[in-house]
RNA sequence: GGCCACGUGGCGGAGUGGUUACGCAGCGGACUGCAAAUCCGCGUACGGGGGUUCGAUUCCCUCCGUGGCCUCCA
């Protein structure tokens, strides 16, 4: 490598599940930094809560090539199309359809909706983004390469991991074997060979998608849950990579069962180095749910914010902690985004300032972040804001455009308006206050507020 | 029941073994004919109880509270 591509640039530290503490990132091969986030699943339209991950991973991401350089990361956020609730989503939508068709249906306008939300809140597109369905072919593969070497056995047209198998599962969840057994609370299926065992395939109900069986399984099948993020993580970044990212809720089982596969699978102490997992999102303070009534989904909030105020809400706490996501803080981010672009010069080049660079490659602390960032507004210069506010996804458009729209229509006469102000500054001229308060509260009704200047002009803008 | 997080000033939210987070709101001041905008300043917080320490919000124990996982879930 010519030089260190890294010279003068931050360490950057990461806080890893795996270990449960902060330490130093070192990629398996700078020139090939390689991260995993598990991405949705295309039944309905994602809720804010989806949007922690990847606004977060998005943040890591922008990080990452800023840190090893724009050709050298490879982010893979998977599309999960495969899954029961697809199937009911697609039968209540299209009662007259073949299912799989209305399962294309289904998907397709879900990943298409995922995509604008994705767009309106300042996300990139990730290197690949991967659907479940089209690694069919690799999920076998892994299946086969299981139950040859005794990690998997068949059972009624079932292929199930045997979790005995591996001595040290449960470690991203810190969970001892024995444990959970005990504790395990699940109507255990008679196929099973041992409670915790978990499906790898299983046969397709009439009716249902289905694909050639692995392991000589004779009826059409399909992918268990978890199978389907080893296959792709595997197919596109290799047996083993440097992150792997996702919401806390995954760690047990889904994460932990990635593990046991992938590694089973290529007989290999690690899947990936690092494993990430972004805190939970509550609503007002309550869980939420659809019972509750509180379920948001992002596209309902960019009906009313702006997708950059919602991004950085999201980044005002640290993404390990819980977020409480309220009207109040939505306000609050608004408001700091305004000043933000009030006092940045525009078009600026994506570069972060040195500071805000610090914060971030600290285990992504991007209320630290922030809090630099008015630093920046208060004391820098207007292109280093810019630059700052380009690097961490932010665009001023869609803001103005929702400031214009949300300011009360002004039906005013400018002529008359200008007219009215010179009559204003000659009262002011000949220190006739009420005149010329009466002036300004008249334009005020109208929605014309006025600001008299140090420089003995007077100025207007619309009333907030 | 088991396991795992979290509890910071009015609110949001970082961080640290001993000096300021930061933002919002509030208050005071400057400026102004009065305002608006702007600028300056201010509050003195770390759930309760023990312990370690010269010293703890920061480490340990415990209690209380909140949330999460253990079943699909970001």
């Amino acid at each position: 490598m010519p030089g260190d591509v890294r010279a003068g640039l931050p360490e950057l530290k990461l806080y890893n599940t795996l270990t449960r503490t902060k330490e130093s990132f070192a990629p398996i091969d700078p020139a090939s930094v390689r991260m995993y986030v598990c991405g949705p699943t295309v039944y309905d339209f994602a809720h804010i809560g989806n949007a922690r991950p990847v606004i977060v991973f998005d943040l890591l991401y922008r990080l990452l090539r800023h840190l090893y350089g724009v050709d050298h990361v490879r982010y893979v956020r998977n599309i999960t199309d495969v899954d029961d609730k697809i199937n009911a989503r697609a039968a209540a939508e299209h009662p007259g359809l073949p299912l799989n068709e209305a399962i294309a249906r289904v998907t397709f306008a879900t990943e298409a909706q995922f995509h604008d939300d994705l767009e309106a809140l300042g996300v990139l597109h990730p290197d690949v983004e991967p659907r479940a369905t089209e690694h069919i072919a690799e999920m076998r593969t892994l299946i086969e390469k299981l139950v040859a070497s005794g990690h998997a056995y068949v059972a009624e047209d079932h292929v199930l991991f045997s979790v005995p198998s591996m001595p040290d599962y449960g470690a991203l969840s810190r969970r001892p074997l024995d444990e959970m057994i005990a504790g395990a609370r699940v109507d255990v299926a008679p196929y099973k060979r041992d409670a915790m065992d978990f499906v790898l395939w299983k046969p397709s109900k009439e009716g249902e998608p289905g694909w050639p069986s692995p392991a000589g399984i004779a009826p059409l099948g399909r992918p268990g849950w978890h199978i389907e993020c080893s296959a792709m993580s595997w197919r596109h970044l290799g047996e083993t990579f440097d992150i792997h990212g996702g919401g806390i809720d995954l760690i047990f089982p889904h994460h932990e069962n990635e593990i046991a596969q992938s590694r089973c699978a290529f007989h290999s102490g690690v899947m990936a180095h690092t494993w990430m997992h972004n805190g939970f999102l509550q609503v007002e303070g309550e869980k939420m749910s659809k019972s509750l009534g509180n379920f948001i989904t992002i596209r309902q909030l960019l009906a009313d914010w702006p997708g950059d105020v919602l991004r950085l809400n999201m980044l005002r706490t640290h993404y390990r902690q819980p977020i409480d996501w309220t009207l109040k803080g939505l306000e609050e981010s608004a408001k700091a985004l305004e000043q933000f672009f009030d006092a940045a010069a525009p078009d600026a080049y994506p570069r972060p300032a040195p500071a805000v660079l610090e914060a971030l490659a600290d285990d992504l602390n991007t209320p630290k972040a922030i809090a630099e960032l008015h630093a920046l507004k208060d004391h820098a210069g207007k292109k280093a804001l810019g630059g700052t506010l380009a690097f961490l996804g932010f665009t001023d458009g869609p803001l103005r455009a929702w400031q214009a729209a949300k300011a009360p229509a002004l039906d005013v006469d400018l002529t008359m308006v200008e007219a009215r102000i010179a009559e204003r500054i000659e009262a002011r001229r000949n220190r006739d206050w009420a005149a010329s308060d009466r002036i300004r509260d008249e334009l005020l009704a109208l929605g014309v507020a006025l600001k008299d200047n140090k420089d003995g002009t007077t100025t207007w803008e619309p009333k907030r």
